[in-house]
DNA sequence: CGCGGATGATTGTCATAGCAATCATTGTTA
DNA sequence: TAACAATGATTGCTATGACAATCATCCGCG
């Protein structure tokens, strides 16, 4: 190997660089191991991210913002995932009423029904591929590092947890002070 | 938290899924970071990912193929790949002497001296927000867990190294049989 | 109050990448 | 050697998602 013409011989052999490449490796050939699961129910991976995320949630909703800090995507990315999951039934939106801006994102019966059945053969995706070819002490330190860096690089990794209560009271205030505005 | 109502309460919150989310958002949220960089030489990352790999190959070249299968790539999106970088004339394409259905994705010297810069750059960002973070026994272990998965689920990542000699022999012995193995 | 800036969400436009179809070449088999 | 299957690469079509502009609403300050 590294039969590199040129000064910079030892540059492109840093161990940070294949240290980053083996994460990106890793994490690209796996998630593409769990397509063929999700395929099957004709949802694409950043789907599927947002409906287990409603399903985690309180009250199995999440502000458009927050799902967007959640994820990867853009406000506007959110805003197309949750149309297509709308057309197909499985999420609809609710506006909300201590903020007329605001719209929920809400997991329907049947977006429930679609995510539970896809997790269960997911977690089976997971452990043929990634947790069960480790022992638990290797699968611990990985996660207990992964742990470290995720804290430094995505410190909004839990947004908008907790809406539900505040959702529910403020929905009680509202029909408390009747609508003094038209 | 896990105020879900319903029957399935622990199904979200199974640590194998807990874990593949935490890969996925560090990793995400990871190469996020690692986007200012690369967007002031206007390089989306894959485009980053190819010139790496063509820097770290002998000769600096290999096959769309193996480009596509290094990467996570369809040959149809090396293409256009190497069409943007050909385009800035940072990569240029050379036949293959042995096969004429083939063609070689060859760094220029330009091309070459742009990834050489962005790399440095690249390892202080990686230092930074990744490996900076954790011990050598940390990393070391994170690393290692790694390494099993991707072997397991990205078999051929080192897909078409040591063509050089295969192409240089092809060169000399262009008139004669020319094996080219897998 | 009422103006001005900030915030939540959506839409227009564009670049990117996958799939399927296609073309050219190679290898295989009868 | 001639047919045919397999392979490498590219192109047409389509879906996805980011950026910037836009609209509506909210909040702070005089």
């Amino acid at each position: 190997m590294s039969m590199n013409d040129g000064t910079d011989a030892g540059l492109f052999d840093d161990p940070r660089l294949t240290a980053m490449g083996l994460l990106a490796e890793t994490f690209t050939a796996l998630t593409a191991k769990m397509m063929p699961t999700l395929g099957a129910s004709r949802l694409a991976a950043t789907d599927f991210e947002v409906l287990l995320r409603l399903a985690r949630s309180d009250c199995q909703r999440l502000r458009m913002t927050d799902l967007a800090t959640q994820t990867a995507l853009s406000t506007s990315g959110i805003t197309r995932v949750v149309d297509r999951l709308a057309d197909r039934g499985l999420v609809s939106r609710e506006s909300c009423a201590s903020d007329r801006r605001g719209s929920f994102a809400v997991l329907t019966g049947a977006g429930r029904e679609l995510i539970t059945d896809l997790v269960r053969s997911h977690v089976r995706d997971i452990d043929r591929w990634f947790t069960g070819l480790l022992t638990s002490d290797q699968l611990n330190a990985l996660l207990s590092a992964l742990r470290l860096v995720r804290d430094e690089v995505h410190p909004g990794a839990t947004a908008g947890s907790g809406e539900c209560a505040a959702a529910r009271s403020a929905l009680v205030q509202s029909l408390a002070t009747v609508e003094n505005e038209q």
